[in-house]
DNA sequence: GGGCTGACGGTTG
DNA sequence: GCAACCGCCAGCC
């Protein structure tokens, strides 16, 4: 592909996110094959182009935290579309990355 | 072609 | 346990 498989990958990767799962984007980076591109994953959020069906929002940070609420256009949206999806939510507000991470089928991790 | 930025992550203090 | 800094990778100016 002439164009950056890169970031089709990313995409396809935040597309196949099951509902009221999350992840992390480290994680996707690192299914992506950059382990160590999570700012790219970000950058790739924000690049989205408009049309594709990307669930931006259940993708967040290794901290369980979302994304600036500038993104969304409000600090509650990105939470209450999650909330609404099934996502459990801590009493600090952030996202209980213990139940709702998004977890694939690992070759070797324990 | 070079430098800055960014929806992050991990380590150090 | 929390805050700050550095490091990585790709896109944009």
């Amino acid at each position: 592909m002439t164009q950056s498989n890169l970031y089709q990958d990313i995409y396809d990767i935040v597309a196949d996110i099951p509902e009221g799962r999350v992840a992390t984007y480290g994680q996707i980076a690192w299914m992506a094959g950059r382990p160590r591109a999570a700012r790219v994953v970000g950058y790739a959020m924000h690049r989205v182009p408009n049309g594709l069906d990307i669930p931006c929002h259940r993708v967040v940070n290794r901290s369980g935290q979302m994304s600036p609420p500038h993104v969304f256009g409000g600090e509650d949206i990105q939470r209450a579309m999650l909330q609404e999806e099934g996502v459990v939510f801590l009493k600090n507000g952030y996202i209980d990355m213990e139940k709702c991470q998004w977890q694939i089928h690992f070759s070797k991790s324990k």
